[in-house]
RNA sequence: GGCCCCAUGGUCAAGCGGUUAAGACGGCGCCCUCUCACGGCGCAAUCAGGGGUUCGAGUCCCCUUGGGGUCACCA
């Protein structure tokens, strides 16, 4: 049988990395296989409805790579894919419940649910489970309002088999009958969702494991219906780390406090789409071998359940960071033209430069944002500070660097303007003068840049700046050490 | 609090009865070097504690401790 998952989320407006990832694994799980990933937007909450929230859903996994072969958007055999559009296919399923005893009219005001939890109590405390026929209809003559329960055993015990956890068992006591139907009319999560992972023939099911305890309601359902129980696949979750005032550290489910958490807002600070989905498909995850870096493609083939862990795991942004620099060092020159083109316009870089910056930058970024800083010396020369030219490791001083930028000039007037033919001269007159090369290239390359890190050499600075503006500020930093 | 789950370095983690307990990030040191990176080499750092089972336990069982989740007309 061909493997369908399914990602459900619920339009919020905002996409969390731990639900990014589930989509992921969802998606994994079914494409290892070469089986059916479906999108069903889980929208039953009028209250939390918020504008222009699907796109973000939409927007998001299309970034990702996460295509999906059936959603509301591209239809399939199964839709609709949005509940609210589904509405009129529950209550039914609901009220075949009732009729076979699984089920009941609950007509408990929402204030009455409340002075119960109030007192303490934990759950439903099954106050209409045994109504009798004729209040009920009664009640609902008289039009009152109502939910329908689901009945739970009330004992024994219900064990289910994830693929991750195990065997799990919970005792029935511990489960309350729980609302299948709300007043409004909108079944609960909790109803919607197994009728429509059974009616969109979802095979298995990938979720978090905060629903490890709450699955025996659903089993519950399934055996009701008399459907066959989904395979059961359930996540670990993911934590973020914040350390407190004590020095003490706190780790806690991931939100904001810890940081950037949308995946939005991680694109928006320079994070790569592949690198944060390979990044998030090794929390909780791991490969039969050591391979760190991954392309989905390569995720799709190399995904195994075994792999996946049952401890919850913490969103480490350092490692986020190298993940997406080595996917940047991965990169052609052409892909990473393309992402550095925007900051290359802004400095006005002419097109023969890109092979060099290629070069020189991709292996020292590990977002493209950090761009602006390392290509800043070329906008405009820093009003830098004298010291910079001394540098005890190079051996160079005030005097030297005096001196060399003195014999520079005439030297880079009359070379020709590639990265070789400088490099040779410079290092040719330090031979000739019998000095290390570092003590030419040095106060060459400051007065250059004007700042003290650059990326790349002496010569690969000369060469972004073009002869002129390059004579033009060493000339400027020589007449700065004379002026002393 | 009841119930469920989890437990290998700071972090991600391999391990599925016999290993000197991998690897990666981060940290530190060295090398390369005209700066900063990259790269190379190396170092420090882990089986929460206690009982069992076994010839042998990080691996299996129990307890303790710690952590997380869940107990809505949210999903």
């Amino acid at each position: 049988m061909k493997i369908r998952t399914r990602f459900a989320p619920s339009p919020t407006g905002f996409m969390h990395v731990g639900n990014l990832r589930t989509a992921l694994y969802e998606y994994l799980v079914a494409k290892h296989e070469d089986g059916t990933f479906v999108l069903r937007i889980e929208d039953t909450d009028q209250e939390r409805y918020v504008e222009g929230a699907t796109d973000v859903i939409y927007d998001t996994l299309r970034i990702a790579g996460l295509i999906h072969d059936e959603g509301p958007d591209i239809g399939g055999d199964y839709g609709p894919y949005v509940q609210s559009e589904r509405l009129s296919l529950y209550k039914p399923y609901a009220e075949e419940l009732v009729k076979k005893g699984c089920a009941y009219y609950c007509f408990c005001t929402k204030e009455r649910l409340e002075q119960l939890h109030e007192s303490g109590a934990v759950g439903y405390d099954r106050h209409c489970r045994n109504l009798s026929e004729q209040e009920i209809a009664d009640n609902l003559a008289k039009g009152m309002p109502y939910v329908i329960r689901q009945k739970m055993p009330v004992e024994g015990e219900s064990t289910y088999n994830d693929l991750v956890y195990g065997d799990i068992t919970v005792p029935y006591e511990d489960l309350d009958d729980q609302i299948l139907l709300k007043a409004d009319g909108f079944p609960t999560y909790n109803f919607a969702n197994v009728i429509d992972d059974h009616t969109m023939g979802i095979t298995h099911v990938v979720r978090g494991s905060e629903y490890l305890s709450s699955t025996p309601k659903y089993n519950a359902l399934y055996s009701d219906f008399g459907w066959d129980i989904p395979t059961y696949i359930h996540l670990p979750l993911i934590m973020g780390k914040t350390v407190n005032e004590d020095g003490t550290e706190t780790i806690s489910k991931l939100s904001k406090r810890h940081g950037s958490t949308g995946f939005m807002d991680l694109i928006n600070e320079g994070f790569l789409p592949e690198a944060i989905i390979n990044y998030i498909a090794l929390l909780g995850w791991a490969p039969s071998d050591n391979q760190e870096i991954f392309t989905l493609d390569e995720l799709i083939k190399a995904f195994d359940i075994h792999g996946i862990s049952k401890s919850p795991s913490v969103f480490d942004y350092d490692k986020l960071e190298w993940v997406n620099a080595e996917h940047i060092k991965r990169m052609t020159a052409e892909e990473f033209t393309a992402h550095a083109k925007p900051y290359y316009d802004k400095y006005n870089i002419s097109e023969d430069k890109y092979i060099l910056l290629d070069e020189i930058l991709k292996p020292r970024i590990t977002r493209f944002t950090q761009l602006d800083e390392k290509l800043g010396f070329l906008g405009s020369l820093a009003d830098y500070a004298i010291e910079l030219f001394e540098h005890k490791k190079s051996k160079s001083t005030i005097e030297t660097s005096k001196a060399m930028l003195e014999d520079a000039i005439p030297l880079l007037e009359n070379v020709d303007w590639d990265r070789d033919s400088i490099t040779d001269a410079l290092k040719k007159y330090a031979e000739e003068h019998e000095i290390k090369n570092s003590v030419i290239m040095w106060p060459v390359r400051i007065a250059a840049a004007g700042v003290a890190v650059t990326p790349g050499g002496c010569a690969e600075v000369l060469i972004l700046l073009g002869r002129e503006e390059s004579l033009r500020r060493i000339r400027i930093g020589l007449n700065k050490l004379k002026e002393l």
